[in-house]
RNA sequence: GGGCCGGUGGUCCAGCGGUGAAGACGCCGCGCUUACAACGCGGAGGUCGGCGGUUCGACUCCGCCCCGGCCCA
């Protein structure tokens, strides 16, 4: 990609071979633009002017209203992928369109440590080189992780500059700086004051391969095959029998402290009370009842190791009667300890399983296996199977925090879009287990405590002296963990700004007011954020999330680096453009909805760029000199029809842009911008103008054309420039345009253009005839070069008045030597080729023969008539005429009316046209 | 097992109680007509997942079912 400045001004280039011809024959005038644009050059240029401009720096004036958002920091773990692009869009063209308004608009960006998840990546990279990060020295390894975080920062901020996002860089933030680690320190001291974090040993999800806790969030649940092994308990006295357990997890039985049935279930009513022997040990066990069995399961017997298993844990802590657990795992799950048999020492769990089955099977004590589909919890950073393992660790109370959030939320002080992931939230919200918060890794914000192991007091201060505020002594030891990511993670729309400090900043941009993520944080860090903004400030983080879907390949799959099919958003921008991967992003996909990218999506974005490009370079030679903004033209009653009708359509399409930026809806302001300018004015408008542009109609209807087509085109560029940033401010300082940059220019009212549906009605007619002359000249393979005559007959002196205005448009773009109008009553040409629609009848001259049967005039007879019959079916339905109201029956009444008369009209053309010359 | 979302021409999707169901891509035919072939013009293609119900009227509301996806346990 070129620096700015590179090349020559403006990224013009020599034109194409066409145009140079055109040129040659004077035929080009006035100031040109390529008939295409590389977007590399223009890009390039304007981010630097933007920059130099700091056009992403708040301007607050007096009486302005504040609209303030965070990027969601993306984790410093990998690259920018397509829905980092895609939440960054829908971010910016709210926030420009704000800017555009004269809000005070800040858009602060950061960068996330990801602690964990980035000391696993550093770890795999190291291990490639064959050291292994746990092994060296703490300085080292913090180094190799900055190492790793520097490359990577710089690649992201690569990637999200070459977007064009309009964020304030002056403000940018990391995770671990400075305001950072105070605010963390803050947030955390404060709660432990409020005795909402509590340390102590719980069941907790453990890693065994990154040998550390993490949250209940962080473990992802999938069904796997596995295996049900049903083992024998003999009971302890050594009568014949005993109790059938079935487990997963026979390695555990070195952990057993009693089997559990159902209270209620009758095969096992003698045997509570009883005790079994546990199989590979010398130990025994009882019997006991829990109703938190399932006595459908296996056996219907359970084996009880509460060290293991959160279920076993609460059974256990309902009986206290049973001896106290041991624990058989070390910190690698791999078997220890003196309830362990010598022979079990060291395995790790698979290899435990495996040996437990064979044992088993040697004591005569396993009864059968079978294969079993279970739900296995992994980590998500290693992958590694979860172990439950009993620890203590660092706690964050959340009923207490989760109240007020469910209670904003349910109150509509915080909204979410859409709506509908609304139960989703509230049902998570609804059984939260406490946070676990400490993390047995190195990288990261240490938990800020000091143990004193004099008195074994907790020094948990924001400034922590040298003793023990206790017993005064010196020994104090800091805690070896750190804490989860997310802990600081959900304190950023207000850290950013400064908090726990009083800032100006904070002051004027918090709460923030929109917040656009994937729905895969929903829980991590949304509920998270707005839970820390209600117990730290008292207020909401800001007052709308909007959840945006997943961006998928095109044939509908998830985009993983797996599977090879996610592009680097910088790759497609080099190839294309930003704003043409910022185009195929909102549309035409709902940018809530999971919708999917590729070749085609890219290549659409960037044909709708080109088109417009073209527009402004056909519309340069009418735009005259100025440096002003064009004022809405001034119409006198006579000037054309279509000067009406597409400012009537602008006004449309402005309403509807305020709309839909209004609701977060960028892909409706695409939509309706798209179609308005690709068809409305390129496809319809422009063409109707060209004879009034060249001066062949005189000189008002030049100005008239002229003076509308600029104001369409430079309101059209400011309504688009959201969205397409680039490309909308190189062709607005192509047009004349007051001083500035488009991006700070004023957002346009839509009521500037007046509202005209009389006009968009009166238009219809002269659209439909052209189309179906056009029609009539394809079906009937009149050549392209041919101009044959034509007749219209109006339905209506209103719609003749309205043909007759529009004759020489339509003669143009039907291509037509005459068009003449026939008085009612009159007869239709001979031979005619002809179509019959609502407005009347039209026929076209077939020059040389006479027209034959026509397929399309069948086709809609046989349409209406269908039509017909519905019509009159419900017409004749007693009950439609008594309750349906009045204004439908009488809708129903005329259409029938419309349609028996267009039929009868139809039957006279095919009959006309079956018999040359006759009379209508 | 529980919950949520979606099922509309070949594909992707608008519409969400009175419609002749919109558009984009793709497809077919014609065309370099003084911006654009990354384009223009015209066209074909749909029993709106299935079955019931509510209603004068259902793509639209309700129930059940089937299919796909996501989340939680």
């Amino acid at each position: 990609m070129g620096a700015p400045g590179d090349g020559p001004p403006r990224g013009r280039r020599a034109g194409g071979a066409r145009t140079d011809r055109l040129a040659a024959r004077g035929r080009v005038s006035g100031p040109t633009l390529p008939p295409r644009f590389e977007a590399g050059p223009i890009e390039a240029r304007w981010q630097a002017a933007w920059a130099e401009a700091g056009v992403a720096h708040p301007r607050d004036r007096p009486g302005a209203s504040m609209f303030s958002i965070v990027l969601p920091p993306p984790n410093v773990t990998g690259v920018l992928h397509l829905g980092h692009m895609l939440g960054d869009t829908v971010s910016d063209t709210v926030v420009r369109a704000h800017r555009m308004r004269g809000d005070a608009t800040l858009w602060v960006p950061g960068l996330d440590h990801a602690g964990l998840a980035t000391q696993v990546e550093v770890r795999r990279r190291l291990q490639k080189q064959g050291v292994r990060l746990e092994e060296l020295p703490r300085e080292e390894a913090i180094h190799q992780v900055e190492l790793w975080t520097k490359e990577h920062e710089a690649r992201i901020l690569e990637q999200t500059r070459a977007g064009g996002f309009s964020l304030d860089w002056d403000r940018y933030r990391y995770t671990l700086d400075p305001g950072s680690v105070r605010a963390t320190r803050e947030a955390f001291v404060r709660l432990y004051h409020a005795g909402l974090i509590y340390r102590g040993e719980r069941m907790v999800n453990w890693d065994p391969r990154l040998r550390t806790a993490v949250s209940d969030l962080e473990v992802v649940h999938a069904e796997e095959e596995g295996e049900l092994v049903y083992v024998r308990y003999p009971w302890a006295d050594g009568a014949p029998g005993g109790m059938e357990v079935a487990t997963v997890r026979p390695e555990t039985i070195f952990g057993d402290v009693a089997v559990a049935v159902h209270p209620g279930d009758e095969r096992y009513r003698a045997a509570v009370g009883r005790a079994v022997r546990v199989p590979l040990t010398d130990r025994t066990a009882p019997v006991i009842a829990d109703p938190l069995v399932d006595p459908a399961f296996g056996a219907g017997a359970l084996k009880v190791t509460p060290r293991h298993d959160p279920i076993d844990r609460e059974i256990g802590l309902r009986h206290p009667e049973l001896a106290p657990a041991v624990e058989i795992f070390d910190a690698g799950a791999r078997l220890t300890g003196a309830g362990v048999p010598p022979d079990f020492h060291g395995l790790d769990r698979a290899a435990a399983r495996q040996r437990a089955v064979e044992r088993l099977g040697e004591a005569g004590l396993l009864v059968r296996r079978e294969p079993h589909r279970h739900s296995v919890g992994r980590s998500e950073r290693s992958d590694e199977v979860i172990e439950p393992r009993m620890s203590t660790q660092w706690f964050v109370r959340m009923g207490p925090l989760a109240a007020p959030v469910v209670a904003a939320v349910k109150a509509g002080e915080i909204r979410i879009h859409p709506d509908r992931w609304l139960p989703t939230f509230y049902r998570w919200m609804d059984g939260l287990q406490d946070w676990c918060i400490s993390r047995q890794v190195f990288w990261g914000h240490p938990i800020p405590v000091d143990h004193c192991r004099q008195c074994g007091h907790l020094e948990v201060t924001l400034a922590p002296g040298p003793r023990c505020s206790q017993c005064g002594s010196h020994d104090l030891a800091a805690d070896p963990d750190v804490l989860d990511t997310w802990f600081t993670s959900w304190l950023w729309p207000f850290a950013i700004l400064g908090w726990p400090e009083p800032t100006a900043d904070l002051d004027r941009y918090y709460p923030t007011r929109l917040l656009v993520t994937g729905r895969d944080i929903m829980f991590f860090w949304v509920a998270r954020m707005m839970m820390a903004g209600y117990q730290f400030t008292g207020r909401p983080p800001f007052s709308d999330v909007y959840f945006t879907g997943t961006v998928r390949d095109e044939r509908g799959r998830k985009m993983s680096k797996h599977l090879g099919n996610s592009p680097d958003p910088l790759d497609l921008i080099r190839e294309r453009g930003a704003d043409a991967l910022r185009f195929s992003l909102v549309f035409p996909t709902p940018t809530d909805e999971d919708g999917p990218f590729g070749r085609a999506a890219l290549d659409g974005g960037r044909n709708f760029l080109t088109k417009l490009w073209n527009l402004v370079r056909f519309a340069l030679p009418h735009a005259g000199p100025g440096d002003a903004s064009p004022p809405v033209p001034e119409l006198p009653a006579d000037a054309a029809l279509e000067h009406r009708w597409i400012l009537a359509r602008y006004r449309r399409t402005a309403e509807e842009v305020d709309a839909a930026i209004a609701a977060f809806a960028p892909t409706r302001a695409a939509t309706a911008l798209h179609g308005f300018l690709w068809h409305d004015v390129a496809d319809r408008y422009v063409e109707f103008s060209k004879e009034a542009l060249s001066g062949r109609l005189g000189e008002p209807a030049q100005r008239h054309a002229r003076a509308t087509l600029r104001f369409v085109l430079e309101r059209s560029l400011r309504l688009l420039h959201p969205i397409v940033p680039h490309v909308t401010e190189e062709l607005w300082h192509a047009l004349p345009h007051p001083d500035g940059l488009l991006a700070t220019a004023p957002w346009p009212s839509p009521t500037e253009a007046p509202a005209d549906p009389e006009a968009e009605v009166a238009m219809e007619p002269v659209l439909e005839t052209i189309r179906l002359l056009r029609n009539v000249r394809a079906e009937e393979a009149v050549p392209a070069d041919a101009t044959p005559r034509a007749w219209l007959r109006a339905a209506n002196p209103e719609v003749a008045r309205v043909l007759a205005a529009e004759h020489g448009a339509i003669v143009r773009l039907a291509k037509l030597s005459s068009l003449a109008l026939l008085p009612p009553g009159s007869d239709p040409p001979p031979g005619a080729g002809s179509r019959v629609a609502p407005f009347g009848e039209c026929f076209l001259e077939l020059p040389g023969r006479v027209a034959g049967p026509s397929a399309a005039l069948e086709r809609e007879r046989e349409r209406l008539a269908q039509l017909l019959t519905k019509t009159q079916a419900r017409l004749a339905d007693v009950g439609f005429r008594a309750r349906a109201p009045p204004e439908v029956v009488a809708e129903a009444e005329s259409k029938e009316r419309e349609l028996r008369e267009r039929i009868r009209r139809i039957d006279e053309h095919m009959s006309g046209t079956a018999s040359p010359g006759a009379a209508a």
